[in-house]
DNA sequence: TCAAAAAGTCAAAAATTGGTCAATTTGCAG
DNA sequence: CTGCAAATTGACCAATTTTTGACTTTTTGA
């Protein structure tokens, strides 16, 4: 069976491009022009996504975080600019991979079909990070201490993955918030204390365990 | 230590609007009127420039590219519009980021913080050793003697790192304070001394050594 | 030697930050 | 629409840091 590719990007230019092209290559593809259309798209299940991080009226970050909680298959950003924040980000919000604005048809064929490839391999493997035997499976969102289920709720879910994903790293509340809410978002970081409290209740609960650690005057880090 | 943030823009509402505000977050703020201006003030190297691209006299773009040619801090572009194209000329000037009117302070100073930090991680900001055997990281603004931490607190940190940056170098109390306190806060020098001390305490409690050095009448000095 | 200026010390007030709780609002499945 | 859980808010307290001001000690130069 073909591979689905799903080009959600508001250039026709480019979609048309990248559609006849990838045709050729042997793939479906799918074009979506706008968030809406992005996510009614789902429903086909692709195998691989090209996301354009700068359309209109959506944050793309936001967009990605969408999606990935309705599909595991590849993202791939398509970018004009990318700088190690960047890509931190895009990972954060569920991104695989990022490909630059210009970049040639070889060099987009050939990350598709290589991430197809890895996707393949490791199908029924969901992605899971592990931490002093806490087991968090980020493409269910349920996170385990041995057989006991933590029950976290998505907000505070986003808040573990975040942290967990930069163990070690020290977060003040504005930035935790940033990357859990988005950049523009409007609001009072005060949440995340409440949030850290009921996160840390659930984990002390399942685990007996101190996993997050407040540093006075700066933040919180994810004790790994 | 406080950045410096240049506000190039000649609507002056908005210029006295951001400078205040960001004054309140904790940075340096100055403003440039026009071109003119914007090119001289170049001179107090700022960490992060906001630049309108619609000022009159000149296009946006060659000025941009043409602060490029002197400094390589972010520019951040305020504007009205915003295209496909406007980004990647914007880009092609030496832009790396834009801002489309209107937007909340609360946004614009999460860009600015998002950028600066970026910037600040991509100097790969290295450890800084002192001698005899006392180790003082930036990143996670720790500060050890052998195993034992010095557990300094932010502002004393702050202080120990303006010091050793500039070690054997002499600054009165006036300077400490205009350096990490940054140039606009008001406030008394006293407190300085205060700090100095409990500095030095920790330091010796830990190292048993003297670090900072009185030159009367002068300053302190790190004593590297 | 002595007075003035500079630096050091100390304790307590003021401000900031973090933790907790209860109350309210929001979002959504039934 | 209703009801429930999640998300958020605001108030309050406790811990910690930061600042202040009075006071002492040291240094300098007349």
């Amino acid at each position: 069976m073909a591979y689905k590719i799903l080009i959600a990007d508001d250039e026709k230019m480019l979609t048309e491009l990248l559609s006849s092209h990838l045709q050729k290559c042997g793939y479906e593809a799918f074009v979506a022009e706008n968030a809406q259309q992005t996510i009614s798209m789902l429903n086909v299940y692709p195998d691989l996504i090209l996301l354009d991080i700068n359309m209109p009226e959506m944050d793309g970050l936001e967009l990605c975080k969408m999606i990935r909680q309705n599909v595991v298959c590849p993202i791939l950003f398509l970018t004009a600019r990318i700088t190690e924040q960047d890509k931190i980000n895009g990972l954060q919000a569920g991104g695989d991979d990022y490909i630059t604005k210009p970049f040639s048809l070889k060099e987009l064929t050939a990350r598709v079909a290589a991430h197809l490839r890895r996707d393949e391999r490791s199908k029924c493997t969901p992605k899971i990070v592990s931490s002093q035997g806490l087991i968090v499976n980020l493409a269910e969102r349920t996170c385990f201490y041995g057989e006991k289920p933590l029950n976290l709720s998505n907000r505070e879910f986003d808040i573990v993955e975040f942290l967990m994903r930069n163990a070690n790293q020290i977060f003040d509340r504005e930035r935790i918030y940033e990357a859990v809410w988005g950049l523009n978002a409007e609001g009072d970081s005060g949440v995340i204390k409440e949030h850290i409290r009921k996160i840390r209740n659930k984990l002390k609960e399942a685990t007996g365990r101190e996993y997050i650690e407040t540093v006075w005057g700066m933040g919180y880090r994810w004790k790994k």
